[in-house]
RNA sequence: GGCCUGUUCGUCAAGUGGUUAAGACACCGCCCUUUCACGGCGGGUUCGGGGGUUCGAAUCCCCCACAGGUCACCA
């Protein structure tokens, strides 16, 4: 039988989650959890001075919300923790150890300075940088000597010379390197620490990482992984490189982007499901024709196969379509509360609410809702329902108003609504219709000037709703004010 | 600069030697509608360029161009 698929996701907590960490993430879930194998996430905090806490939080925060859940690891545990690497040091130690004792891992004592002299000179002759291998076969004089310098040494890999490194990449194909491109590179820095291509290495085998998902990026790493894994004796895993995600602009996502992390998206008021979705389609591509995928059926869907190795812009619009349809399946009072904090940051309510405002506020924004495609935009979608009319500045405003049919309408309407018992949708639609009927009044003539004086725009979602739920009081001073405007 | 990867509508993409080169987002037009939005219908010189191979190439091979990644005691 063969053995369980397992997959990892190893973030560095340098910084809030980035939307392309979370595909990664996600691809690797989704592999995991369409084969039936275990997904483990580890954090890869060696950068000492860029790693935090916080960043880890926001990870962890950001896949939780996204609902990525990992089988082993970071908070869940398991059998081959620990899954932070800075507490897992010893390890690193104890195997470079074995790789030094073996002869297959040597010191360096170069400085930083010739090093860097000496990667210039190769740069000027056009040849990939590698490292010469000064300290190759130190004489003991010669080590000596280092040491009353007071220099201290750095581990470096013995990388075979002339040997060609070759993978079967799961998303790539058949990729090859020269040995000699990679040089002995640096497996742990002179405090002590691994470098990362080893720590991961080592974590991966001991964990028993089966597939190895991540971004592109890595992709130029994974000769110089594999050579450790030859030296240190291990099986070497599945590779998968996934493209990038680019902006706009097809440079690779950063801040300049606008929102890159996965909060951002979620203080937008984007719905998990959606963003899964989005970023699933987005280097993937389904058999047939179907883009709205609920959690179960990417599962059953997904493989590495229909991964595609170019790099993918990132599409707000179409995130925008896919939230649109997430958020059209939630009820009324899902969608409520969807989008209150909204509502609350715009100052246009305040907790707490009583049951009949909260009725109100339902049906508002229920009546609003196709023209939403994430919670930010609700705000200015009911903005009418809380802040005054804009002044009529606008010529064209003003021109309308200013029309002589504009006053007899308004008036009419104005008198036929105080005329009401029920101020109900149904009773508003009659009589504007009964007005319309007997001013000869109609169509455009009849409804710009009032959706004006209700909400000083030309534009705008159905309007005997609107006053339905504006309600006889706003509504017939709202009409008023504009009568007054018309004659004025 | 070396190495590696990539290049099908504006964007995501299907496509694996013979297709009218799917579909979606966006865009444009029409319909619906008081308007806008939603919805419905329809539209668009899309295979980076040049050579091959082949009866036939988006699909196979070579060259070029362009883009991205990487070459750290970062991950």
């Amino acid at each position: 039988m063969a053995k369980q698929m397992k997959v990892r996701f190893a973030p560095s907590p340098t910084g809030p989650f980035h939307i392309g960490g979370a595909r990664s993430a996600l691809f690797n879930w989704l592999v995991a959890r369409h084969a039936g194998g275990s997904f483990l996430v580890r954090i890869e905090d060696t950068d000492l001075s860029r790693s935090s806490r916080e960043s880890e939080e926001n990870i962890k925060e950001s896949m939780r919300w996204l609902g990525l859940d990992w089988d082993e690891g970071i908070d869940v545990g398991g059998p081959n923790g620990p899954y932070r690497q800075t507490e897992r040091l010893e390890i690193y130690q104890r195997e470079v150890q074995r790789l030094i004792s073996e002869g297959k891992a040597y010191y360096c004592y170069c400085s930083q300075e010739e090093l860097e002299q000496e990667r210039q000179e190769q740069l000027k002759e056009g040849r990939t940088p590698v490292y010469g291998g000064h300290c190759r076969h130190l004489t003991e004089e010669q080590i000596a000597r280092y040491k009353e310098e007071g220099r201290k040494p750095v581990v470096r890999l013995r990388v075979p010379e002339g040997e060609t490194i070759a993978f079967d990449d799961m998303v790539r194909g058949h990729v090859e390197f020269q040995s000699s491109g990679v040089g002995d590179f640096i497996i742990m820095k002179s405090d002590g620490i691994p470098v990362y291509n080893f720590a991961v290495v080592v974590d991966d085998s001991l964990m028993g990482v089966t597939h190895v998902i991540r971004a592109e990026e890595h992709l130029s790493n994974t000769p110089r992984q594999i050579a450790i894994y030859h030296a240190l004796g291990y099986e070497v895993p599945q590779f998968g490189h996934i493209s990038l995600i680019l902006g706009a602009d097809h440079k690779k996502m950063s801040k300049r982007h606008g929102a890159t992390s996965v909060t951002a998206y979620k203080d937008m008021g984007y719905l998990p499901e959606a963003v899964v979705n989005y970023l699933a389609l987005l280097g993937w591509a389904p058999k047939g024709e179907q883009e709205i995928f609920s959690r179960e059926e990417l599962i059953r869907a997904f493989s590495m196969d229909r991964v595609s190795s170019n790099d993918a812009v990132f599409d707000i619009e179409k995130l925008n379509w896919i939230n649109f349809q997430y958020m059209k399946k939630l009820s009324p009072e899902e969608l409520l509360d969807f989008v209150l904090p909204f509502l609350e940051k715009a100052g246009y309510v305040q907790q707490p609410l009583t049951e009949e405002k909260k009725d109100w506020l339902r049906q508002v924004v229920w009546y609003v809702r196709d023209r939403i495609s994430y919670g930010a935009q609700a705000p200015e979608q009911v903005r009418m329902f809380f802040e005054d009319v804009p002044p009529f500045e606008d010529p064209e405003v003003v021109d309308i108003l200013k029309q002589d049919t504009s006053a007899v309408i308004l008036k009419a309407f104005i008198e036929a609504l105080e005329a009401l018992p029920d101020f109900t949708e149904e009773a508003v639609t009659a009589a504007f219709k009964a007005v319309m009927k007997s001013t000869g009044i109609k169509g455009k003539a009849a409804f710009e000037p009032a959706r004006i004086a209700l909400t000083g725009v030309t534009k705008g979602p159905g309007m005997y709703e609107m006053i339905a739920l504006f309600g006889r009081e706003k509504t017939l001073a709202l009409l008023r004010k504009a009568l007054a405007f018309c004659k004025g």
